[in-house]
DNA sequence: GTGAAAGCGCTAACAG
DNA sequence: CTGTTAGCGCTTTCAC
C-alpha cells in the first residue's frame, strides 16, 4: 500500500524521535551527547537515527545557535598553485577540528572580495582567513558585521588597527635571500616584480628591496604589473628589450608562477635565462626544479602556511587571544640564476 | 546614553521593516523584487536595507525556502593544478548565475568523499558537481538523500543507474593521440600509468590503451600506483631501472603533475627524459613547456571542464533533462618525446 | 529523567 | 496594496 513516495523528504529530528519512541528534546540531547538522558535512550536514538539515516539540517542548527561550524578561507587567486597548498593545509586542519570550510577567491578585484566578505558574514561562517588584496575595506567589513575571528594571510601590515591575527611568511627575510644570493654572482642591475601600488602583500617587499638596494649600492627598480600571467609577461618583455646597458640582469618575481612569465618575456627578447639575465622565483613549486633552466626560489612551506592559519583561527574560535606567526623561508639556487658575472666591481 | 553596545547583534528583516516604517512582509516582498508593494515602499525598505547594512541569514533562508542558492563541488584531489582551472571555471559560472559554491577535495579516499557529501546534503546545496573517486556510494548517497541534480565530472561510466549529467574530457581520444604519438616515433614497449583499479577515470583509459596495444601490436603494459606524487616516483624509479630490454621506451601518464615524477624517477634512474625514455602527460599545465625536457602532452581546456560542468547543473537547476558533454582534447609534441627512434620496427 | 513549548530570521499564505 | 500569522528544523529553558 503505502508505497514509499516520501522518497526524498527530508528526514528531520521529529522522525527520529517518533522511530525511537521519545520526545524531540530527548532525541536532541541524546544525539549531541549531553546529560538528562538515560542510557537506554541513547542508544534507542542512534540506533534510529542511522536506521533513517539521519542527517540533521545545518541550517536549522545555524539558525537556531547562531554559529554554522564552518570558517571561510578567502584567498587573493586560485591560479597561482602556491594557494593550493595553503588551501590543503588549512582544510586539513580544520577538518581535523571537525569545522566545514568555505573557500572563496578574490580574483585580485577588491569588488569580488567585499561581495564574498558578504556571503561570509551571510552564512554565519564562525571565522575568517582573509589574504586580502589590499585597498579594500573587506576586513573592516568583516570586523565591523560580526566582530568575530579574522586571521590575516600574507598580509603583515594590512589594517592594523584591526585586532586579527596574522600568518605569514617572512617577506623581508626572502627579499635579503635574493638580493644577497644576487649580489653575490655579481649583479648591479636588479628588478623585482610587484603588483601595482596597494595591493599588500607586496609593500613590505618593494620597500625592504629599495632599503637593501641603496644600502648595497646596486641599482634596484620596480616592474609594476598586474598579477595574470599575461600582464606579467607583456610588462617583463617591454623590460628586457631595452639596450643591455639599462635593462636590469636580474629579475626577483613573487611567484614561481610570474617567474615562467619572466621566461616567456626573456624568449620573446631573444635572453638566455641563467645567462643574460638572472630569475629568482618564490615559492617553489613542484615543477619548478624541472624547468629550463631550473629555477632558483625562495622556498616556502605553503602547506605550513594554512596549518598555522587554521590553528591560529581555532584558536581564537576558543577563546584565546590574536597570535602573530612568521614563516620562514629559504633560499634554492638552481640554474636560472647560473654563474654569470663572478666579478664584482669590474 | 544608549551607548551602542547592540555592536554586532544581527541586522534583522525586522530592524529594516521597522526603519521603513512597514510591515515584516512589505520588506521581504520589496528586498525580493516582487509585484505587490507600491514604488514607494520599495525604495524606502532598500534605502532602510542599504543604512542598515543588512545581510539576510542564509540560513534563514534556507530552512524556510528549503534550497540554499549554493552547489557543491566535490573533486577528488586539490593537489593536482588541474583541478584549479575546473574549479575556476566553474566558480566564475556559478558566480554568474548568482549561486555560491562550496568546494570540497575527497583526497583520493572513498570516506572523505562519503563524509562530505553528508556535509553537502546537510547544507541542503542545491546541486552537486562529482568527480568520483570510483568505488564509493557517495553519489549514491546524494541520489538518495536529495534527488536533486548531479553532475560527473571525468566520470563517463561511473554509476551508470543514476540519471546524471557528464562532463568528462574525450580520455579515449586522448589516449589514442598519445599511442599514435608515440608508435608514429617507433616506440614498441609503452606503458601507461594508472590508479590502482577501481578508482574511476583510468579505467576507459586502461582498457582502450590495451586494445589500441594489441590493434597496433605493440607491447604495452600497465603501471599500477596510487596518485601520490611520491608513491608514483617509486613505482616509475622501480620499472625503468630494469634491464633496458625490459624497460618500457615511453610512459603515459595521466596528468603533467605525475609526469614531473617520471622526470624524478628517470634522472634516478640514470636515464635522460626524451632520449632514454619517452614521457607524455596529460593537462598542458603552465609549466610544462618550461620544464627540461619540455613536456610532450595532451592538452585540455580545464576551464572549461569547470565552465561546462557548472553551465550543465545550473541547466538541470532550471528543470531541464540531464546531458552529456565531451571535451576534446589535442596533443601537444614537445621533447620529452623527442625524436628518438625513426625507425620503425628495425 | 522526560516532554511541552518558545523562538532563531525568514517566506508565503491569507485576510484586511 | 499592506499587515498578521504560521511554520521550516532545531536547541534550550522550564515544568512535570
Amino acid at each position: 500500500m503505502a508505497t514509499d513516495s516520501s522518497q526524498h523528504r527530508r528526514i528531520s529530528l521529529s522522525d527520529v524521535a517518533r522511530e525511537a519512541g521519545v520526545s524531540i528534546s530527548a532525541a536532541s540531547f541524546a544525539l549531541n551527547e549531553r546529560v538528562g538522558v538515560s542510557e537506554a535512550v541513547r542508544a534507542r536514538v542512534r540506533e534510529a537515527a542511522v536506521r533513517l539515516r539521519y542527517i540533521p539540517s545545518s541550517s536549522a542548527v545555524a539558525l537556531r545557535t547562531g554559529r554554522s561550524g564552518t570558517v571561510g578561507l578567502l584567498i587573493r587567486n586560485m591560479r597561482n598553485p602556491f594557494f593550493l597548498d595553503v588551501i590543503n593545509g588549512f582544510d586539513v586542519t580544520c577538518a581535523r577540528a571537525g569545522l566545514g570550510v568555505v573557500i572563496g577567491s578574490a580574483d585580485y578585484s577588491s569588488a569580488r572580495e567585499t561581495e564574498l566578505v558578504g556571503t561570509f558574514i551571510a552564512r554565519q561562517v564562525d571565522g575568517l582567513a582573509l589574504s586580502p588584496i589590499g585597498g579594500g575595506s573587506a576586513a573592516a567589513d568583516w570586523d565591523d558585521a560580526t566582530g568575530r575571528p579574522l586571521v590575516f594571510i600574507n598580509a603583515a601590515e594590512h589594517a592594523r588597527e584591526i585586532d586579527a591575527s596574522r600568518v605569514h611568511v617572512d617577506s623581508e627575510g626572502a627579499v635579503q635571500q635574493a638580493v644577497g644570493h644576487l649580489t653575490e654572482l655579481g649583479h648591479q642591475r636588479i628588478a623585482i616584480v610587484a603588483a601595482p601600488d596597494g595591493h599588500s602583500a607586496d609593500s613590505e617587499r618593494v620597500s625592504t628591496f629599495q632599503r637593501l638596494a641603496s644600502q648595497l649600492d646596486v641599482d634596484g627598480r620596480v616592474i609594476r604589473t598586474p598579477m595574470q600571467h599575461n600582464s606579467a609577461v607583456e610588462a617583463l618583455t617591454r623590460v628586457l628589450q631595452k639596450p643591455e646597458t639599462r635593462r636590469p640582469t636580474a629579475i626577483i618575481t613573487s611567484s614561481d608562477y610570474i617567474a615562467t612569465a619572466g621566461y616567456s618575456a626573456a624568449e620573446t627578447a631573444g635572453l638566455q635565462v641563467g645567462i643574460d639575465v638572472g630569475i629568482v622565483g618564490h615559492d617553489d613549486l613542484t615543477t619548478s626544479r624541472f624547468l629550463a633552466p631550473s629555477l632558483t626560489t625562495i622556498a616556502v612551506d605553503r602547506f605550513q602556511i594554512g596549518v598555522e592559519a587554521a590553528t591560529s583561527l581555532i584558536s581564537r574560535l576558543e577563546g584565546n587571544g590574536p597570535s602573530t606567526t612568521v614563516v620562514a623561508t629559504t633560499l634554492v639556487p638552481r640554474r636560472s640564476t647560473g654563474p654569470i658575472k663572478r666579478s664584482r666591481r669590474p
